[in-house]
RNA sequence: GCCGAAGUGGCGGAACAGGCAGACGCGUCGGUCUCAAACACCGAUGGCCGCAAGGUCGUGCGGGUUCAAGUCCCGCCUUCGGCACCA
């Protein structure tokens, strides 16, 4: 590949800074006057802006979660994205065309609190932030393409968000329903890190949380289930793809249709339909519960069970669902009063309402099987109902109907059979379920259903600090979405929070006052603005266009670039952002905007740095480990290479800066290996002689051998990312040098060449010293100045990476008693003579002759049994 | 409760695919350099016994498979992360 510094716009004129003259004496590394000088070149020569349409070099596309503008980037910052900053120089040493974008995720609560609070803009207070932010970015010396940087609170960023709504409304994949939130009289809508304490009051004015109502909008990513179960050709970690799975949660099953009874008070011939996975109980349902929130409650309950009813109700809304669903809580729940059908057997049952069935899952009804579940079962024995058994092994003899069970049967026998089931009987349970359904699918009363835990993707959110969901309210025309000329629909830069947590959109006269774009009319603007996430689920498509003004994705720059090649962040997007991107990339598809179906060909999630107490890092704890003072005392490098050297990189971990000094150490003894080769260190007594028993020729040898094998192993590491190890590889190499400094030897080809192989594996985690120094080099060889990180990464040579001679354990019994150096391509029978041969293993064996002889791994090991 | 990950020296961690446990680094101890200190460099460093050679124990706990187990199997314990009565 070319050793000009990467393509850029400009022609290029390296005006290498002039590195500073060799002393006899050298001068130690000092990282505060070197690497802001060559970050400050990099930029000049535009080393690291990615031509897009590069027709020679293979396209890599290396995406990092891009940050939220807290103000401070910490060390977990430093964590995520100088080790991808590696991966992404060493592709480029690859001769890729890598590209590696950066953004802010700039929208949501922090700005939105700050400014109720300290009564600041949140634009203001966001571009600030952003300002600050890109400083210290920068101070890491990654090789981030700042041409590319995407902004999301920008209009020219949230325009093509309301735009992808109005498609995905056209598309009836955007649908408005009612959905209940937490609301407080005084501060309207809270998130839920709003909502505080057991008793649930509100952050800022203490009053009690309640429920409301409200019209919202959603997308139905539910739609996609099933395509977002199937994982095929994502190269993704497994425990994210179980929790997605895990989060869609598919469940097969039957809705079965009870129908209510008449009373004197309501006429019955209501249709419940239940979801259940066991149609094989359904003999064995005693009653039904009903979630507080199901539609028909009203309607169903008795006149007598009113109060204890709407009191129950109003109970079940104020609690979180975390609550509802948690099993340390006693059952709870109220009759209603009403009695339904068992279309299977004609049977009339009660129907109560219970928290812990949700509205949100299933059809919102159960038919209860005390018998042969567990929360049935807690349930029907606090009220007292009926438990009938209908499933039993098939060896044991059927119980009757009424037998007392001292808990559930939900263990799955192979044997299980229907019992108690009229001529269902005797049927193995699977079957007996198929022809249970069957039989009322019928009669209409059952069909086979697939249900998912997944929930359609509510967006709105009662905020400023957001996209405006592009859409009018008419008298005439009802909702009416803004025309595509006229987006974006613009948030206005000053609002008035009247120091209360309520969307100050609400009150801003010359937002909501608009006009129907259809009838012309006055009209009100939607106040709700859009979820962050939809911010996130196609930033990086922007990323290839950033300033695109007739389009979102530039379909060129996608079907070249996408999908992404490797994407890196943190576990805890492990789910929602990570979903809701693949949800909007197939979305996106479908609309013909983007090519693929899928966003992330390859993932990875590093593991998260805690606060040195061991707990997340944040503000209020106090805890927020600041990089810049480590970066002032120790340089950019030996930060970015003591993170990695920590541990492995998907671990994290509480942070301690204890042991940074090593890692300044080695690159110090990495800046006397190349420019002090024949210095002497006076603590060493050995220092200026070849080691005992090696010549000019086996030391020459000794240091290829060395050097090659890093770059072999090196090379594995890098492209796994065991950075922890990588590391410890190129210490031992620079240990060895180390050995044959100020010998003989530092004057071999081979000195020389291992300190140039320890350069180039060593540039993508430490940029600046490695630059430097190659530049001394290249200065001391009288060649031109050429940037390393536009050199090849280096190959290994076989021959030198083959020993000549191999040292051997012997182990007796198991245990490690003798070793022996052998020639490296001797026979096993060879091998087993010498090792027979050696005195200590004759002396062990006392005459005794070995009952085998086991060599290990092709005669790695040996292993002499004798009983 | 369920799902996932993990438990190795004083500390962070290493160990391909069952084959020398503790690489690399920190810390500690000893040394060289220095008037001295710092820096740098050299050496030692799992526990116990031993002057040494060497022996012996040792990867959360208890069993097992194997010539050989940190690694595989069975049964536990602990920690961390996630999910939450999903019918």
């Amino acid at each position: 590949m070319t050793t000009r510094p990467a393509r850029t716009d400009d022609p290029i004129t390296p005006e290498p800074p002039a590195p500073a003259p060799v002393d006899r004496r050298i001068e130690r590394y000092d990282a505060a006057s070197v690497e802001p000088r060559w970050q400050a070149t990099w930029e000049d020569l535009r080393l690291y802006h990615t031509d897009l349409h590069d027709p020679d070099r293979p396209p890599f596309y290396l995406l990092t979660m891009y940050p939220y503008p807290s103000g401070d980037l910490h060390i977990g910052h430093w964590y995520i994205k100088t080790p991808t900053d590696a991966i992404a120089r060493f592709h480029r040493m690859h001769g890729e065309n890598v590209f590696l974008p950066i953004g802010f995720d700039s929208f949501g609560l922090p700005a939105e609190n700050a400014a109720i609070k300290n009564k600041v803009n949140p634009r203001d207070w966001t571009m600030r932030n952003i300002e600050k932010m890109r400083r210290q970015l920068r101070s890491m010396g990654a090789t981030f393409d700042w041409d590319a940087e995407v902004v999301t609170a920008d209009p020219e960023y949230y325009r093509w968000n309301q735009w992808f709504f109005l498609r995905f409304l056209e598309a009836g994949l955007a649908e408005r329903r009612m959905s209940p939130v937490d609301w407080c009289p005084n501060d309207g809508t809270l998130a839920r890190e709003q909502v505080e304490g057991v008793d649930r009051h509100c952050w800022r004015c203490g009053a009690p949380v309640q429920k409301r109502d409200l019209e919202q909008w959603f997308l139905k990513i539910t739609k996609y289930a099933d395509e977002l179960l199937d994982f095929t050709g994502l190269d993704w970690p497994e425990p994210v793809k179980v929790a997605q799975t895990n989060w869609i949660g598919r469940s097969e099953g039957a809705e079965i249709v009870f129908t209510t009874t008449a009373d004197q008070h309501q006429p019955g011939g209501d249709e419940l339909r239940v979801f259940t996975t066991r149609p094989d109980t359904l003999f064995g349902a005693t009653f039904i519960v009903l979630a507080p929130e199901h539609p028909l409650v009203d309607r169903l309950t008795h006149p007598a069970q009113r109060a204890a009813v709407e009191t129950y109700v109003t109970q079940a809304r104020r609690r979180t669902e975390i609550e509802r669903l948690s099993t340390d809580r006693d059952k709870t729940g109220v009759a209603i009063g009403a009695h339904a059908i068992n279309p299977v057997n004609g049977e009339r049952v009660p129907i109560w309402i219970a928290d812990y069935v949700l509205s949100t899952y299933g059809t919102g009804a159960i038919m209860a099987v005390p018998a042969h579940d567990e929360r049935d079962f807690a349930f029907a024995a606090k009220f007292g109902l009926p438990i009938r058994q209908v499933i039993a092994p098939a060896s044991v003899e059927a119980p009757a109907p009424d037998a007392p069970m001292s808990e559930a049967y939900v263990a799955h026998a192979d044997d299980d059979v229907l019992v108690n089931s009229a001529r269902f009987s005797g049927f193995p349970a699977p079957e007996g379920a198929r022809a249970i359904v069957l039989w009322l699918e019928d009669q209409g009363n059952a069909t086979f259903t697939v249900t998912y835990r997944l929930r359609d993707w509510l967006i709105s959110r009662q905020r400023y600090w957001g996209t405006p969901i592009p859409v009018v309210y008419c008298e005439r025309d009802g909702i009416v979405p803004v025309p595509d000329d006229r987006l974006p629909v613009l948030l206005p830069d000053h609002v008035d929070y009247q120091g209360s947590g309520v969307n100050p959109l609400t009150r801003d006269a010359a937002f909501v006052n608009t006009t129907c774009p259809k009838c012309g009319e006055p009209a009100r603007a939607e106040t709700d603005t859009m979820d962050t996430f939809i911010d996130s689920s196609w930033y990086w498509f922007r990323y290839l266009s950033p300033h695109k003004a007739d389009g979102a994705v530039d379909r060129v720059l996608d079907e070249r670039w996408g999908p992404v090649d490797q994407y890196t962040g943190g576990a805890e997007h492990a789910v929602m952002h990570l979903l809701y991107s693949r949800f909007f990339t197939k979305a996106l598809a479908d609309l013909g905007i983007v090519r693929e179906r899928e966003p992330f060909r390859r993932l990875f999630n590093q593991g998260q740095i805690l606060g040195s107490d061991g707990e997340r890092m944040s503000k209020s704890r106090g805890n927020v480990q600041d990089p810049d003072e480590l970066v002032k005392r120790y340089g950019a490098d030996t930060v970015r290479l003591f993170l990695m050297f920590m541990g492995p990189w998907d671990q994290g971990g509480p942070w301690s800066p204890t042991g940074i000094g090593g890692v300044a150490r080695f690159l110090n003894r990495v800046w006397t290996l190349a420019l002090d080769p024949h210095g002497v260190e006076p603590g060493d007594a050995e220092a200026g002689h070849l080691p005992a028993g090696q010549d000019y020729a086996a030391a020459d040898r000794t240091m290829r051998m060395a050097a090659h094998r890093t770059v072999r192993i090196v090379t594995e590491e890098y492209e796994g990312f065991r950075w922890n190890t990588m590391v410890a590889h190129l210490m031992e190499l620079a240990n060895a040098l180390m050995r044959y400094r100020g010998t003989e030897a530092a004057s071999a080809p081979a000195y020389d060449e291992a300190v140039r192989l320890l350069l180039l594996m060593l540039a993508p985690a430490a940029p600046h010293i490695t630059e430097e120094l190659w530049s001394r080099r290249l200065a001391a060889a009288g060649e031109p100045w050429r940037s390393i990180h536009t050199e090849r990464w280096p190959a290994y040579d076989e021959s030198a990476v083959a020993a000549e001679e191999r040292e051997v354990p012997i182990q007796v019994n198991g245990k490690v008693r003798d070793k022996v150096t052998v020639p490296a391509g001797i026979s096993d029978v060879e091998l087993e003579q010498i090792v027979l041969a050696r005195e200590r293993i004759r002396e062990l064996l006392a005459g005794r002759t070995p009952d085998r002889v086991i060599l290990a791994g092709g005669g790695r090991l040996v292993n002499v049994v004798v009983r």
